[in-house]
DNA sequence: AATATTTTTTAGACAAGACTAAAAATGTTT
DNA sequence: AAACATTTTTAGTCTTGTCTAAAAAATATT
């Protein structure tokens, strides 16, 4: 009896709050990352300090979900992986669930989502999936993990580094700031258009591009922060 | 400025999911006693411990939500009311939201609607209303306090105070355990059905019923526990 | 009215998660 | 290699929410 209860409990998930926060934020920076993650870099994600970041992947872990080497930054083991991933497909369903069913503009999505990732219910999370018609991808183009928390990368590369005559399709946003959103908005360029790189200039790297049917000029700024699927 | 983000702050709510569990299990417990709710009456309902109730409460109390007198028990004011009230409606209409587009059977939708009541965010409760088509009982038959915190109350009695051959809509249940929940799914009995009743026995106050067509005889704690609407 | 019982509050402790300040280790320049 | 700068860890403190044990107040019983 002692076993079948700790292993209901397993099945649902045991951290906190808090340690899913963090367990998210290394895993999304482990992804860019071949080293292990820094604390500094912990600590800046999350808005909190080196010392209190210390503190938990201590404890994280004891808990057998990263790997830690005093002063060599951490590193997901498979278990924190998945448990990560999870978190993460919660994140990007609930997104979509926000955009498609309850008219949410994609900008309006990420802090309801930030609260909605820590519900802890696998059937409420595979059924908001089976709702939405199993989505590959949240509004902001990024992949949604699957149930084992699998997640196939997609090719894509930023607008800025394709040359002139280049065309491709815009997948996704890097940067999926309110502010960065509502300028997208603004200029009516959604996920899903064609593009075509007009112009490049060397000055201050803009570019002009034909998006939406529209002829316009981008900052880098901007074209650093948006996806082409080719 | 200042005021302003404070402003802000007041419009979501500035309370902790502790101190939300407390208000709304004062707002319930309070329903019924027109005394203050007592202390202990608390601890059980939130299985904590007296003393808990009792530092939680002080704290409630600078906050202005209720009133507390040492050794007098707690009352809310109008703004723990509205603020608990609001939880309430949360609650119930993500219950809703389980059972009518998630396929969850309304003895699974407690737990997870504990854990979604929490969620801060006024557009996304109410966005969830307006897809249900603004409900006004959740699937227990409990009532949903609207935008303002309001609820009104609807005429309804328990099955074991009715008279033979009186009749009536089954419209809510007093317990809403799995357990019970389960006992009526297996009886095929369910909420919008009509009861009559046939006989009633004095030895054990069991009842004899006319329910879904169907005669049957169900014990006093069952008849204690249903909620009809003459 | 005095005594016993129950309820409530206080006092002190603890765990989780955060912070500051200072020490230790690592990395970078000279 | 030594000095300087940065990163990371440690030590100690704080807040929130909980607990146990003991004291105080309110109720109930004799
Ligand atoms: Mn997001
Ligand atoms: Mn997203
Ligand atoms: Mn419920
Ligand atoms: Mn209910």
């Amino acid at each position: 009896m002692q076993k079948i209860i700790s292993l209901h409990h397993k099945l649902e998930s045991m951290f906190s709050h808090s340690e899913e926060n963090y367990l998210k934020a290394i895993y999304h920076l482990g992804i860019t990352s071949v080293n292990g993650v820094s604390t500094n870099a912990i600590a800046k994600k999350l808005s909190t300090k080196a010392s209190s970041v210390t503190d938990m992947i201590k404890k994280l872990a004891e808990k057998k979900v990263l790997i830690y080497k005093k002063y060599q930054g951490v590193s997901l083991t498979e278990e924190g992986k998945k448990t990560a991933a999870l978190i993460v497909r919660k994140h990007r369903l609930w997104e979509v669930f926000l955009v498609e069913k309850l008219n949410f503009n994609w900008d309006e999505v990420h802090d309801v989502a930030e609260q909605l990732e820590h519900i802890k219910s696998s059937k409420l999370i595979n059924e908001i999936d089976a709702l939405l018609g199993f989505p590959k991808f949240d509004p902001h183009g990024d992949p949604i993990p699957d149930t084992n928390g699998n997640l196939h990368l997609i090719e894509k590369k930023l607008l800025s580094t394709l040359q002139i005559n280049e065309t491709g399709i815009c997948i996704g946003v890097k940067d999926s700031s309110a502010s960065f959103l509502q300028f997208l908005d603004k200029q009516q360029i959604a996920l899903g258009q064609e593009v075509e790189v007009l112009e490049k200039e060397d000055f201050d790297d803009s570019m002009t591009i034909k998006i939406n049917n529209k002829k316009m000029t981008v900052s880098n700024k901007i074209a650093n922060n948006l996806y082409i699927q080719k």
